[in-house]
DNA sequence: AGGACGCCCTGTTCGC
DNA sequence: TGCGAACAGGGCGTCC
């Protein structure tokens, strides 16, 4: 489930792995996932042009390439990047692979079909479409506080909720508001300021960590939520057991007596 | 405005 | 043992 935290440790993937290769050839089979596009065009589009920078915003990666446009990358549930070497052996749901002319590499492996891959001529422009909040990470707190201040609906919501604030789905809100001790249910509009402020630090430093530990949760420090989980235990605090509640068509995890 | 729900999609897990 | 149902959830659309 990419979120802000793995999408950033893919970025910084493509950047050290396969920024200044050369576009050769373009495969993309005709699958539901190739967005305002079709195979030819992005193989038109893309072909002969060098892959030049990266950015990230929310839960999407663009891919420059030549000063023509880029490649804006959704991962849905399962989607993940790859650089190839020469003659390895390809993973086994590639939706899109970018050849370069030195023999190696990028593929895009989507397992579920839920990711998306456009062509884009400005990143910015499609966020504005999108109609996308500001990045998680980069979201001051006076900012934080002004996009939370006017809601009224339950706090985990407003967290996932992308055109808010972009970058945080089901798992790593599950994780800020244990770190927060609050029940994902708690209303906005009964949050103090204090607490909000509170909230924007934990999300910060929840997210920043993450990144810093390769968005693996098996490297996450012990004091956390997923952490526990991926293991199988009890809450980190008080050993009792996570609960699950469906909160907006998804399942919140949390630990009933630490967060209320 | 916000929440509840359904749909897409398929590998994995679970129950009979 | 084997098969089918249920489940997972990001994004989007619909309805109330």
């Amino acid at each position: 489930m990419p979120e802000l935290p793995d999408v950033e440790v893919f970025r910084q993937y493509v950047e050290e792995n396969s920024i200044g290769c050369k576009v050769a050839a373009v495969h993309a089979p005709l699958t539901g996932i190739l967005k305002d596009t079709s195979p030819q065009a992005l193989g038109r589009s893309l072909g002969g042009l060098e892959l030049t920078a990266t950015r990230r915003h929310g839960k999407y990666l663009a891919i420059f390439a030549g000063g023509k446009g880029c490649l804006v990358l959704h991962f849905g549930m399962t989607g993940f990047l790859q650089h190839l070497q020469k003659k390895q052996q390809e993973p086994q749901h590639v939706r899109l692979r970018l050849d370069f002319q030195d023999g190696q590499a990028l593929v895009y492996d989507c397992s579920r079909k839920l990711g998306s891959v456009r062509w884009q001529r400005s990143f910015p422009a499609f966020l504005q479409r999108k109609g996308l909040g500001p990045d998680a990470l980069e979201a001051s707190q006076h900012e934080f506080f002004s996009l939370m201040h006017k809601r009224k609906g339950s706090v985990k919501t407003a967290l996932m909720r992308q055109q808010v604030l972009a970058g945080i789905g089901n798992v790593y809100s599950d994780e800020i508001l244990f770190k927060a001790r609050m029940h994902p249910r708690t209303r906005l509009a009964q949050l103090a300021s204090e607490s909000l402020q509170k909230l924007h630090s934990i999300m910060h430093t929840v997210l920043q960590t993450a990144i810093d530990k390769g968005a693996a949760p098996e490297q996450f420090p012990r004091s956390w939520l997923l952490r526990a989980m991926s293991e199988d235990k009890g809450c980190p605090i008080c050993g009792g057991e996570i609960v699950r509640e469906n909160i907006g068509g998804r399942n919140a995890h949390l630990c009933p007596m630490c967060q209320n």
